[in-house]
DNA sequence: CTGATGGTTGAATCTAACA
DNA sequence: GTGTTAGATTCAACCATCA
């Protein structure tokens, strides 16, 4: 808890991960090398070069070269992280099944795969293949059946006009502006990530306050979303080119306030209000009728805040499960009251009575 | 080369494979158990139950089990591959990580990962992920740099819009009519693939008369989109049922002549654009205040693409209708920011991200 | 015949707080 | 720990029925 809203350490990944104390960040996102094993020289039709990733960082001799050091990072990753934190990760073909199988192998629980679909993917020149239009980012917590994760459900739904959000995000390369440049004026990182998708990871699975862990931070776009919405974050780089770039970014960054940061939040997070409160507040009166939507059902109100219909008693959720048949109900939405517009349901109430202890 | 035209073989994968001969075929697609681990029931909102997969077939004990299931049929494919042939394999997150590192660690070499993206799938409903709206295809060869593998690049092409295809393919899942029903009117068979899917993939990587195997042949989707397409195939089912009910599709199946080849086109429509997204993109930041054309009203933007006015809380037409007590607004066109020129629709920044989605 | 309405369904690792 | 109970939770298609 003791962490400083921003920290950048310089150093090896692994040996900086070890130093960290156990359980005690919320959410791990990490960007590791690719494992690329590209042949050659890749030429444009025009036979200009791409600019492909060919730094030392990027190059392992094998596959067990590669699951070792997948395997030690992630390992240290699952020690740092508290039991209800989460840990995402992002690849492509090249590495996430191999990342994603270690994950598996140590421990973690999958909860999605989330496919990032550029929406400007750079072509497959050749012909030989269909154009590589996305990278995989895996989500997954510490342990199955573990504490809860945080998963801010309703804020995602919000912010995808109302529906549920799905598991393939459309998302733009990050270019222009954004994209991070060295005095040549070429690009000062190979693969670097567009902001707007670690708004949109940590915004779903992340806090106001709480600690997020890069362990490849390159020029900081996870430390620049995180100050952006009040978050702190933890960066490990090794080459300090890419950190002194990273720190010059987030400075420029204005972090939100704290009630700026404030998103759509979930129903069973609102105060509890008992039905019998309802009813202590005289805003139904013991002997009052209550009806499902379609009037199939009555039931009279007791004055603890139960219900009955015939020889049924109990609470509003079992009255309502019983006279379906059902195994379940909620009975703030299942019972109705008469109005003079017709049925209204209970919630209704629910909020007048939630709005006055909130006066 | 000598094999018929259809042939459906009844018993199980792994035996059956190793009976087939070396370098006889030209292209494996595979579709085996995701290894999904269920727990107890799953009721929707109106609690009607999910009808989970829960078949013997799908039960393995451990990832161990799984993954030396997978080595062995894997091995199999391979061996019965020609060198110029090509594997492809479909599974979840459950299983694709641990498919895909065993491909490669068989010597397999990785050219695509394909997502299927699913038009209709079934929402989360308990809210406690994203809806998981895909599958994961793997398209392989028998090993690097071998000889020259077959992908039909313009009749992609020519199938998308004379757009190069993408990673991504977006399809629907495979009901109504074409969905197999058994005796009873339920469905056949639990994760019967749709037929355009596998249209797809034979188009792609395949030529006519080419030799498909399917080892785990189901209810036959292969072997009617290899019949349609005129391709051979040859298909393994452990289940009777199953392998009965391929035979009497395909036997109705009309295989096309070689030049009425049907091409899928590709729906394109414009892309819907959440609110949510204008603030991820950073054209919004939260806590920016939006006005109507006249400056009655503000309200202030969140991270999660909802507003604030005063108590009252939600999406750009919900709030935008609640301030005027409209039973409905269009947010897009009502709310406006302030720009050096005055104020501007927020429907301006919604072109730009569009237009930044398009290029 | 057409359009509106209501019911069903799909490879799903699907609750959380309290006693 | 475990057991109980409150109460939260769904999208796009397809099909049957009915006005």
């Amino acid at each position: 808890m003791g962490f400083p809203a921003e920290t950048i350490i310089l150093g090896d990944s692994l040996e900086e991960l070890k130093k960290l104390p156990d359980r005690s960040v919320d959410l791990v996102f990490a960007d590791p090398p690719y494992n690329l094993q590209l042949g050659g020289d890749l030429l444009r039709p025009d036979n200009s070069k791409v600019d492909a990733v060919d730094d030392d960082w990027d190059r392992f001799e094998s596959f067990e070269t590669y699951d070792a050091f997948t395997k030690a990072w992630l390992f240290q990753c699952r020690r740092v992280l508290k039991d209800d934190g989460a840990l995402w990760v992002i690849g492509s073909y090249h590495n996430i099944f191999r990342v994603g199988a270690t994950l598996q192998d140590l421990g973690f629980w999958i909860l999605n795969d989330i496919v990032w679909r550029k929406s400007n993917p750079m072509p497959n020149f050749k012909g030989t293949r269909f154009t590589n239009a996305h990278e995989t980012l895996i989500w997954a917590t510490k342990s199955r059946g573990g504490k809860r994760y945080t998963f801010n459900y309703d804020a995602m739904k919000m912010a995808n006009d109302e529906l549920q959000m799905r598991s393939d995000w459309t998302l733009p390369l990050c270019t222009g502006e954004e994209r991070l440049k060295d005095e040549t004026g070429a690009k000062a990182h190979p693969t670097q990530k567009p902001e707007a998708l670690l708004h949109r990871v940590i915004l779903a699975s992340t806090r106001p306050g709480d600690v997020i862990l890069d362990p490849f931070f390159g020029t900081g776009t996870t430390g620049a979303a995180a100050k952006r919405l009040g978050r702190r974050f933890i960066g490990i780089e090794r080459e300090e080119a890419y950190a002194k770039l990273a720190r010059q970014r987030i400075a420029k960054v204005i972090p939100a306030t704290a009630d700026e940061v404030v998103i759509t939040g979930s129903k069973k997070s609102e105060p509890r209000i008992p039905f019998g409160q309802i009813v202590e507040a005289g805003l139904l009166r013991p002997g009052d009728v209550l009806y499902d939507d379609k009037g199939r059902h009555a039931a009279r109100v007791r004055a603890d805040g139960s219900l009955v219909v015939g020889e049924l008693a109990g609470s509003i959720h079992k009255v309502g499960a019983m006279v379906q048949s059902a195994p379940a109900c909620n009975g703030w939405t299942y019972w109705h009251f008469k109005t003079d517009a017709g049925l209204a349901p209970i919630d209704v109430l629910r909020a007048k009575v939630r709005s006055q202890l909130a006066a």
